[in-house]
RNA sequence: GCCAACCUAGCUCAGGGGUAGAGCAGCGGUUUCGUAAACCGCAGGUCGUGGGUUCAAAUCCCAUGGUUGGCUCCA
């Protein structure tokens, strides 16, 4: 027996007069991780508590946390009483809501399935059943869920150490009670489950891997009140109305066809923002002393043997097939094993160096051999060289997501060779190169992660000492915070990666800098010393937006198809009131053309109450209005968005919308 | 690739074994108009594709292509 017997979290806060309906869990100061958060039925040592603590609500992150996992018992509750015979595996709480994962032999589940599922649990929810935490020996929960035919927590259970404290958490009226192996936390009743909602189904694997058996996986969400369930729905319904595949097909942007899947057609519209885009990164290239390159498309795959991608990378690239290519039947059978073989042997690289070319995935490789082109001084050093080169990857059909995720796609791609102590000034020069241009997008909410050494990595440590000191360095000379990101590197090299959270608060990877000193030896990169000796450069890997086509997605849903002045592919749009100006309504166009200003107009017989209902939903930046007035005093009146700017003269509409169309700058530094 | 759902006019969607529908967009005409939808008319589809069941298939079944949501979060 216990000779201190402890009192569960609920009595201790009780005892403090610090329990109310809506404390679900208390957060440990003496713990860390997700260990912290413990729900009320946990027994305490009163030490833990003394030691510093808060509250959980039901209403806060970690408490929505609680509710959500939580209510993932439930669900799995409902479904093994709607579905007997269904094995339960993992059911734990996400970012947005929770799912569990189920093996039901012979059968999955349909959308209709989630409702009778949710009835389920409304009645399993309406009972107002308690939670019940109970300690359990190692053994006897073994036995227990054996018997039950949980195979899944079984193995689960054997796979833990032996020193893991073992506990069952319990649900439900007696007799029908639901039991399952956790370690919590829950809440104290089920009818803190108050808003429910089952939103998704899909087949996933145990434990996550392709070669274990196939479960089907049920997502839902819930909330602390059926309002807050309410607000997140609305939320999503926002994003929904955001959403860059809507807005690309509503504003021609850009269009999709089956004889290339998952590859965008820029329309008009759309190549003009993605063009402008690349002009604008351009005008920083050159200041920052980027040298723009241009770089084969299709090479022999010699080059991706030496740069590695062969070996690693094969399976996601394409590759280009000649007629001659196909004259020798057996030697192509060859080439297609090759190509197949997960693990490649020597002889096969050989023969697909050979034989094969190969669609770029990627521009390194091809940087590295023109980097080698020629003897390479210490004086050309840092040498950044820039490529807009389209890439190929093919995507695996069920991953590929509008302009997100593409099988063909150019990246603001550079790669500076440098000496190795040039390394830090380049990480700090590419740092304030990102804060301008993500200033320019109106990104301002950007946060840093610095990716360390990862378990399977290539390189002396020596170096890898050096490159995650220069980036780090990099960051603290600056005085920026990041967060650090342990093993989370390349194999190749330690990285940074730089998140930024759009208008809905959502958070994006777009740019990265990576240090790579795998390929620059793979390639045999030489440049030489001021004494005259060879050395390896280091190369660096760096990307501001990253995919163009993926950056296009986030901006136009970060700015709702509101493009500003500079990148909107139309400027202004001018809005006859009557057939009887047109002919003012043709000069004024042509002016406002000849000054640089992009202008359309609307000379169609509608209303000009339709013509601004209509160009609003183009979402022009500025309209025109021309009338018999304007007409006369050789004016435009001027409205931007719901602001009626008022009557102004064409050169002074030419003047502010050249101004405003022009590439943003950083300002001067003094 | 795997699980689920979807694919009907340029777009958004209705119809669900018995002659293919609407709104918007388009085209023609009338209206010449001042800040978020003037009016009338016309045209537009082998219902993703291929098979099958049936007297009869957009509708039911099978296959195939494409699209969408998932397939990382660990008891």
């Amino acid at each position: 027996m216990d000779p201190s017997p402890k009192k569960t979290a609920r009595e201790l806060l009780e005892a403090q007069g610090k329990l109310d309906p809506s404390v679900v869990a208390v957060k440990l100061a003496s713990r860390r991780g997700s260990d912290a958060v413990v729900d009320l039925m946990t027994p305490l040592p009163e030490t833990e508590l003394a030691a510093g603590f808060h509250v959980v609500r039901k209403d806060s992150p970690e408490g929505l946390e609680v509710i959500r996992h939580s209510t993932a018992h439930v669900m799995a509750d409902a479904v093994q009483k709607l579905f007997p015979g269904t094995k339960v595996t993992f059911g734990p709480a996400t970012d947005n809501g929770f799912y569990y994962d189920f093996d039901r032999p012979g059968g999955t589940f349909s959308e209709e399935d989630l409702e009778r599922i949710e009835a389920k649990m409304r009645e399993i929810v309406a009972s107002k059943s308690p939670f019940r935490r109970e300690a359990i020996a190692r053994q006897d929960a073994i036995d227990l869920f054996t018997r039950m035919g949980e195979t899944y927590k079984v193995e689960w259970m054997r796979s833990l150490p032996e020193d893991t404290e073992f506990t069952v958490y319990k649900h439900g009226a007696p007799g029908q009670e639901w039991v399952d192996f956790c370690k919590g936390p829950h809440v104290p009743s089920t009818e803190l489950l108050a808003a429910v909602k089952l939103t998704a189904v899909s087949g996933t694997y145990w434990r996550g891997d392709e070669r274990n058996p196939q479960l089907q996986r049920i997502y839902g969400t819930a909330f602390h009140s059926e309002k807050a369930l309410a607000a997140y729905l609305k939320q999503l319904e926002e994003a929904k109305a955001r959403d860059h595949r809507k807005l690309g097909k509503e504003l021609e942007l850009f269009a999709f066809d089956g004889t290339a899947v998952a590859s965008p057609f820029f329309l008009p519209r759309g190549a003009k923002i993605y063009n402008r885009m690349i002009d604008y990164i351009r005008d920083v290239y050159v200041r920052y002393r980027y040298e723009e390159i241009i770089t084969p498309q299709v090479y022999s795959t010699e080059l991706f043997k030496t740069s590695g991608h062969l070996a690693n990378y094969a399976e996601s690239m394409y590759y280009a097939i000649a007629a001659d290519d196909l004259a020798d039947g057996a030697k192509f059978e060859k080439v297609r094993q090759a190509i197949l073989a997960p693990d490649k042997s020597e002889e096969q690289l050989e023969l697909l160096a050979r034989e094969v070319r190969g669609v770029k995935p990627m521009n390194c490789p091809g940087h590295c051999q023109l980097f080698s082109h020629r003897k390479r001084s210490y004086r050309e050093l840092p040498w950044r060289c820039a490529d807009f080169g389209r890439l190929h990857r093919y995507e695996r059909g069920g991953v590929v997501h509008g302009l997100a995720r593409v099988r063909t796609f150019c990246q603001d791609d550079a790669h500076i060779f440098c000496a190795p102590e040039q390394m830090e000034q380049e990480i700090v020069s590419f740092n304030a190169l990102l804060d301008e241009v993500y200033g320019a997008f109106g990104f301002t909410d950007v946060r840093i992660k610095l990716a360390t050494r990862p378990e399977r990595r290539v390189g002396a440590d020596s170096l890898w000492d050096a490159a995650e000191k220069a980036l780090e360095d990099a960051l603290r000379n600056t005085g920026r915070s990041f967060d650090l990101a342990e093993g989370e590197g390349a194999f190749y090299g330690p990285k940074l990666e730089f998140h930024v959270k759009d208008a809905i608060g959502r958070s994006w990877q777009l740019g990265t800098i990576q240090v790579d000193f795998n390929m620059p030896a793979r390639f045999g990169l030489k440049y030489v010393d001021h004494e005259g000796k060879d050395q390896t450069p280091v190369m660096l890997h760096r990307a501001i937006l990253g995919s163009l086509e993926r950056f296009f997605a986030v901006y136009l849903e970060h700015v709702g198809g509101n493009f500003p002045v500079w990148l909107a592919p139309e400027q202004v749009c001018l809005l006859t009131v009557s057939e009887k100006v047109e002919d003012y309504a043709r000069e004024a166009l042509a002016y406002l053309e000849s000054r640089g200003v992009r202008a359309v107009a609307d000379f169609s017989p509608d209303k000009l109450g339709a013509k601004i209902r209509n160009a609003r939903g183009m979402r022009y930046p500025y309209l025109a209005v021309v009338g018999a007035k304007e007409a006369e005093t050789r004016a435009l009146a001027l409205r931007r968005g719901n602001d009626d700017l008022g009557a102004m003269s064409l050169e002074d509409v030419a003047a502010r919308i050249a101004a405003e169309g022009a590439f943003p700058r950083a300002p001067e530094k003094k």
